[in-house]
DNA sequence: CCAAAAGTGTTTGCTCTACACCCATGG
DNA sequence: CCATGGGTGTAGAGCAAACACTTTTGG
């Protein structure tokens, strides 16, 4: 009547780094799938929630704080054979974090490594599944939130915010079209500041706050 | 490291009945919460996948089978309380049959009832809270997908058809502006019969199966 | 012929798209 | 003064919303 299940969560983190998206893979350090590349997960403690079990992954894979990053559940998989070990259920959390920081190995991991998503290696288990999945999601939620904004730092330009909708979308976009939008969302604020590089100074804005449950009706970027 | 948890599938199954959106639920028989209306389901077998635990449940609580109509995952709810008896974390699904079918009481239950969703008694567990999601969920998909038909029968009228949208909408629509709407998709096909009633017959119209994966890039109804 | 429900078009405003030049700064 | 990236407006097309009458059948 209760079957012997174990349940592990899952994390895929996505940030932008070096005009790419890339995705925090652990190298495994014991069987099964020795030595391949892994999403960082482990077991869910007996007191703790999902969630909790999601962020405590983050922290302990990229010492970033869960609350201070878009988390959120992604798709629970169960197949019967997906572990060999036994039957493991997986809930998939996706992450997104906006700087390049440096990255930690946990406990089962040799090494962890930000790799683009565009170049996936052959992954344990069924990760490149999940991975798949969580990338359409991410592109999906693109298209109809904010979220995009959780990739970027606090402060930031709208020639850096649309190169992360570019990169994340992979696919040009049209300048003036793209300020508008985003200027008639009302999702963002000028912080004041400028940031000087060669050829005119940008303007930093921040997102609002009070805009995260903004979520429009119709699509930001159809 | 390998904490004892056990996992469930709870089903909300979705039909229309009564001129109303309904969700079967049923009466629990034994404790916790013995007498309280709760969501189908129960523990997923060692052996089975999460959807195939899903589609059991769904045939012991109606005698429908799982392939026949919509079943997809909703959320996993996991919170260390939320079962009295211990650890068990739930994998939510939901499901859209068509007909007012006549139901069962699976073992855990005393009896099965189709209940609104407008008149929802206090449930056992965090049944609730899940229900509320499924229903947020489904008007969601409703904007932007065709998964609508999936609560009607086969064959069915234009009428019969934007009904569906208003009772689950909870808002009345343009009649022309609908059927332009709906006739623009392609995703439905004439039977060629037609039914009989009071006033002028009404054409009869079924689902086109290639157009199952034919989510619009636009909302089909904003 | 009357009641009841099915079926049908047009106009108007808005939103999306495509597109090219000037501005501010540092070197 | 020149190179570099930041910043701005408009015209045309396609889409969505509002709106009322005619058609077909059964009784």
């Amino acid at each position: 009547m209760r079957p012997e299940i174990s349940v592990t969560v899952d994390i895929v983190i996505f940030t932008l780094r070096e005009g790419d998206l890339q995705v925090l893979l652990v190298k495994r350090k014991n069987p099964p799938f020795e030595g391949r590349w892994a999403i960082p997960g482990g077991y869910v403690e007996a007191d703790e929630s999902l969630e909790n079990a999601a962020m405590r992954e983050l922290f302990e894979e990229t010492g970033v704080q869960g609350d201070a990053v878009h988390i959120e559940q992604l798709y629970t998989f169960g197949e019967p054979k997906r572990d060999p070990r036994g039957r493991v259920i997986t809930v998939a959390y996706f992450a997104l974090v906006p700087a390049p920081l440096a990255v930690q190995a946990g406990d089962d991991a040799a090494e962890a490594q930000w790799k683009s998503v565009y170049h996936l290696p052959v992954m344990a288990f069924d990760h490149n599944q999940i991975l798949n999945y969580a990338l359409k999601r991410l592109r999906y939620k693109l298209e109809y939130s904010a979220v995009g904004f959780q990739l970027l730092p606090n402060e930031f330009s709208l020639s850096d915010l649309q190169q992360a909708y570019e990169i994340v979308l992979g696919e040009t976009l049209d300048k003036r079209n793209f300020r508008r939008r985003i200027q008639q969302a009302k999702v963002i604020e000028e912080t004041g500041a400028v940031r000087a590089h060669e050829g005119r100074p940008a303007k930093l804005y921040r997102f609002r706050d009070d805009a995260v449950a903004e979520v429009k009706a119709r699509r930001l970027f159809p």
